[in-house]
DNA sequence: CACAGAATAGACAGATCGGTATACCTCTGT
DNA sequence: ACAGAGGTATACCGATCTGTCTATTCTGTG
């Protein structure tokens, strides 16, 4: 077993479930049986070790979610999959991303809120890379060139918009909801 | 001056820029340049201040909001003018509401994630204030009883992401994204 | 077997955390 | 004028924080 690994894995499931300004190092230490030495042998401070949670989560949620869309035909079908996909991780049906605490993003956001901050514009890279699947699919569409941007940030807004909903209000329904106003925008958009 | 309000006042705005977790009660001492006997005299701990805190964002926020919707007539013009006052806050231009970080209830969620925490609770009672606010403009516009509540819960998944939309990405134009599909969702669920 | 690298447990440092206690000061109402 | 409420400043408490250090044990390879 990589030591290195199950202080990321650990590091992250108590980031996610509780926060990353509430999680100290001894926690994440004993939950991970590892022992305090060998983390600062693998990581020079805590926010080394969170950078390295965030690169994780980053890796493990795009590849993810990017399996899932490219499993389908690129355009109305991958759209679909994607917020069938968002619905299946919100209902908690997607054991890989562990249990639903909101978008590990937006939350990380949440605590560094200084855009030039490098976490945040971690999360915002993360972000960036989600929006190219998206586009792709836009693409597929045939969506005029100059309006790719356009739409593409509109679903997106959509998707970040089903994740806040059932994050903070508790509607297991947005991706439905979300999906179902995708559909008849792209429809107006296209005409 | 009432010093219990200056507490209050302080710490929300170090609690939104820094996030909760991150800010010390003896830093909101010394930016408010009161006694720590004095906050311990008001509030029983940091969490009574907390609650507090949200209750006065909640109150503040809301009245503000409210206001500018409820000077226009209700359905169209009130949805308008709900997204233009999102736009206004995302954009600095409303200096009642302090810079702009997202909003404040989904990033106090993001670091008290349990649904049952009060907190948590707290943040989901503004969202739900908020939603009765777009629910009257929706009933105004005679949709079918049996479809308020989808259609409010909607309109409010488009206001949501374009928060987050903004904060994560630094999306300055998403409010105006939001209130172009909210009138080509309304426009396909009136017909 | 021997040895190197990496892990362990845990003491320790210095700072900061939330919260309490003490002592003094300054208003205000009767 | 004087009591009492509520403010200030600051020392202090025990706990916890990140990070360092020592000393010991495990493990894989030549």
């Amino acid at each position: 077993m990589d030591k290195r690994q199950q202080l990321i894995q650990t590091a992250f499931e108590l980031f996610y479930q509780h926060g990353i300004h509430a999680v100290g190092i001894n926690q994440i230490l004993q939950t991970a049986g590892v022992a305090k030495k060998t983390l600062y042998n693998h990581f020079a401070s805590k926010d080394e070790l969170i950078q390295a949670v965030v690169d994780y989560r980053d890796e493990n949620f795009y590849n993810w979610l990017a399996s899932r869309v490219d499993q389908v035909k690129p355009g109305y079908d991958g759209l679909n999959e994607l917020f069938d996909a968002v619905d299946d991780w919100i209902n908690n049906r997607v054991s890989l991303l562990t249990d639903f605490y909101g978008c590990f993003f937006i939350n990380t956001c949440a605590e560094f809120n200084d855009p030039h901050h490098p976490l945040h514009q971690q999360c915002q890279q993360h972000k960036n890379r989600v929006n190219g699947l998206i586009e792709r699919q836009i693409r597929a569409l045939g969506i005029s060139e100059s309006a790719i941007d356009y739409v593409t940030e509109s679903i997106s807004l959509l998707k970040e918009g089903a994740i806040v909903m059932a994050h903070v209000q508790g509607d297991l329904n947005s991706a439905e909801k979300a999906k179902a106003m995708a559909w008849i925008v792209l429809a107006a958009y296209l005409s």
